[in-house]
RNA sequence: GCGCCGGUAGCUCAACGGAUAGAGCACCUGACUUCGGAUCAGGCGGUUGGGGGUUCGAAUCCCUCCCGGCGCGCCA
């Protein structure tokens, strides 16, 4: 709506150009005032003018604002044509304040005329969590990116398809499996004890368990889960690794194993029976491998609850080990072949190696080996290889010589459903199906296809910019520029530890994580799945949930029969909050330094601000409706039309009113900390005019409904960016 | 060495090339017999890392130097 204004602005100026100043094709940008006592809409253009035509910049100005009242047509209904010239030049404008409240809570907001007719698919990929341990804050940054990305573009009226990658064939998912089977028992049992308490001590029945909860479908959903006994493990076989450089031979078998694959009909009970009774001896491989499948698949579970603690739902899951079944490396290597993008190096150190020359491209200029290899000379692929199959699947483009596109086949993974836009996501029943892939392509989805977008976005942290270059260079070298254009990677800055974080960390478990005295004089530290150094994402919510929950029960505690399950629902969406917030609120380049006290903050510049501001609007109009003079949205909006609207009231119905703006700003550049700010700004606002603006006790009868208009208005807006974009749910009560 | 990203108040962070560089935290004063104090008002706090340039205008763009982080694997 604000923006249809501006363009109409705008083209009204250039005509004012074009005629009487003979200027042809010029751009105008009508911009936002700084302050706005200067104004609400306004043009800089004389300044960059004045020189070309030789008259300074504040003749200019009035040049075009002589003429421009004829050029305005009806936008004078919204527009104030009266505007002054201020400052070395600017043309400042204002609007009409009644009207335009009364145009947003007649309409909303939303301006969906903008991506109507053209409605391409996007995909976007995030979360990608290796299977083989919990996930912690650095995979929620990535999540809550690409979730609220995800948001924004529905919200746009763009059709999105959400795809969480699962790397089910690598080392990290084959060291788990070398730890449940080749680890000192001592050690194991160690690990495993806190989450199956009745595993006891020996590796069969370690085992056994394993079989028997998953027989029986507790493998997951404990507290602690499977993901938490698979957080200890992991530090201890990779130390061993260390320590005992023969024992990285159980690795390298098991994922030779796990390539191999299994057939079809081996249950897990069979393959853990033949694992248990190989005590010792060569391990069946074919065993080994049910068993790989069987971790991966309960860690993605696992995280999947995770994540749907905060909002966060999936269409597909696309397997590693299903691009490797269905051949998409080979059809790849083809069509590279083919294009003449790789070769095979004859000599050198990538001797006997399948390279992709990078030499020739611009991005790459300065390189030392500019070539990177795809093939190694043990014929094995590497992962930046099957990065570009699938990026070529996802964009349409891996196609077979009968011009028919290679495809995976598809079965449905878990039911789900999602009761409202920040709700959480419950998997086990519900309406929604989600996907993943399969190696047999005559399994088809239902309804629709999978793959194919005209654009794809992957979310994947900075330190991966290298390789995803690559595939990119890749799609262009095969002759797609548009695609490589439209393969777009969303990188952010890692989360890493403060040394305060740390510490807590170490006291907390009772463990040192041996980090020399520089590491914690830095300002950060890394986060280290292999060394066990991190804070879980479940850990981290459950303390928030606990909390917040202590502090709602303080606050409401006046309130008699308030039962432990409204207190906790209330906790989650507090938590899910001040979560959230923290990944959103600043910019995407800059490495987020975890601290316990910032990240259980619940005051300030925080999640629960935001939540606060909605809850106090809403009941705002619980306390109208009880005494009688709740009033309409239709009334209001008629009262706001004639009203004379005060300017720190303005403030605000101005600031809502630039919400699609910031938007479409946020998904544009991939910078979401902008419409963080900008919910912020609004619940400024809103909290600065609550005290000064009672509604129930105003003076008299217009201005009651003035101000009920105006807090309406914020009230619809504030909850349109928090649930549907932000993914931050508003508590009934906190 | 080459490349990318960062350096803004004591701390954590904002600021389409635009008008007086803003928030939160911390510290200090204050605020409802009123729609909830997870709030609000006020105070303190700045040579935007240094130096050059571009222009009507630079925290923002260019050059250069300094400091910090991350990449540049036949790892994933």
């Amino acid at each position: 709506m604000l923006d249809d204004v501006r363009r109409r602005l705008g083209r009204a100026i250039a005509v004012v150009l074009t005629q009487h100043l003979g200027i042809a094709a010029p751009a105008v940008a009508i911009d936002i005032p700084p302050r706005r006592e200067l104004g609400d809409l306004a043009w800089a253009g004389a300044l960059p003018l004045a020189k070309a035509l030789r008259r300074p910049p504040r003749a200019v100005a009035e040049e075009v604002l002589n003429h421009l009242a004829p050029e305005l047509g009806d936008l004078t209904e919204i527009l104030d044509p009266e505007a002054r010239i201020e400052g070395p030049g600017f043309l400042n404008f204002r609007l009409r304040r009644g009207p335009l409240l009364a145009h947003l809570l007649r309409c909303g907001v939303r301006t969906l005329a903008l991506d109507q007719g053209k409605a391409s698919k996007v995909i976007v990929e995030h979360t990608n969590i290796n299977p083989n341990k919990a996930a912690h804050i650095g995979h929620l940054r990535n999540a809550v990116l690409g979730d609220v990305l995800v948001r924004c573009l529905r919200w746009l009226g763009r059709p999105v398809e959400v795809q969480n990658y699962i790397d089910d064939t690598g080392v990290q998912v084959a060291d788990v499996v070398v730890g449940f089977l080749h680890l000192p028992e001592d050690e194991l049992a160690r690990a495993v004890a806190p989450v199956w308490p009745e595993a006891g001590p020996t590796r069969a029945g370690i085992l056994q368990t394993l079989a028997l909860r998953a027989g029986s479908d507790r493998l997951v959903g404990g507290s602690p889960d499977f993901d938490d006994l698979c957080w200890e493990l992991y530090p201890l076989v990779t130390r061993r690794y260390d320590a005992d450089p023969p024992f990285a031979a159980h690795r390298a078998q098991i994922l030779h194993a796990i390539e191999g694959g299994y057939p079809a009909g081996l249950s897990l009970d069979d393959a853990i029976a033949q694992l248990a009774a190989a005590a010792g001896a060569e391990v069946p491989a074919a065993a080994a491998a049910r068993l790989a499948a069987a971790v991966a698949e309960a860690n993605l579970h696992c995280h999947l609850r995770t994540m749907g603690r905060l909002g966060i739902a999936y269409d597909l899951l696309p397997h590693e080990s299903d691009i490797l079944h269905r051949g998409f490396w080979q059809r790849a290597f083809e069509l590279l072949r083919e294009a003449g993008a790789i070769r095979l190096a004859s000599e050198g150190k990538n001797a006997h190696c399948w390279v992709f020359s990078l030499a020739d491209s611009p991005d790459f200029a300065g390189m030392a080996d500019a070539d990177k290899i795809l093939v190694r000379s043990n014929g094995t692929v590497t992962y930046t290889a099957k990065d570009i199959a699938y990026q070529l699947w996802k964009l349409g483009l891996l196609t077979d010589p009968d011009g028919s596109r290679r495809d995976f086949g598809y079965l449905p993974f878990t039911r789900f459903r999602q009761d409202g836009p920040a709700r959480p996501v419950e998997y086990g029943d519900g309406e929604r199906v989600l996907w993943r892939t399969c190696p047999d392509p005559g399994r088809r989805p239902a309804g629709g296809e999978f793959g194919a977008a005209e654009r794809v976005v992957n979310v994947i942290d900075v330190r991966q910019s290298y390789p995803q270059k690559v595939v990119r260079e890749a799609i262009r070298t095969l002759g797609h520029a548009a695609a490589a254009e439209n393969s777009v990677h969303f990188a952010y800055e890692m989360v890493a530890l403060t040394p305060a974080a740390v510490r807590r960390l170490e006291a907390a478990q009772k463990v040192s994580f041996g980090l020399a005295e520089e590491d914690l004089a830095k300002p950060f530290v890394e986060m280290s799945g292999r060394r066990g150094i991190g804070v879980k994402a479940d850990s981290l919510l459950d303390t928030l949930e606990s909390e917040a929950g202590a502090s709602v029960s303080v606050r409401l505690g006046h309130r008699h029969g308030l039962p432990p399950a409204a207190i906790a629902e209330r906790a989650r969406a507090i938590a899910t909050g001040a979560l959230r917030y923290q990944m959103l609120r600043q910019g995407r380049n800059r490495v987020l330094a975890f601290d316990f006290d910032e990240a259980l903050a619940f005051e300030g510049d925080t999640g629960p601000y935001l939540q606060y501001s909605a809850v106090r609007a809403r009941k705002i109009f619980d306390k109208l409706a009880a005494s009688g003079v709740a009033g309409t949205p239709d009334g209001d909006a008629l009262a706001a039309q004639g009203a004379a609207v005060p300017d720190d009231l303005w403030e605000l119905v101005f600031a809502c009113a630039r919400t699609p703006e910031m938007v479409e700003k946020a998904a544009g550049s991939l910078e979401f900390s902008l419409l963080a700010g900008h919910a912020r700004e609004l619940a400024q606002l809103f909290h600065k005019l609550y005290h000064e603006h009672p509604v129930l006790h105003a003076p008299d009868e217009r201005t009651r409904a003035l101000r009920r208009a105006v807090f309406r208005l914020f009230a619809a807006v504030i909850a349109e960016i928090l649930e549907p974009l932000l993914g931050i749910p508003i508590p009934q009560e906190m």
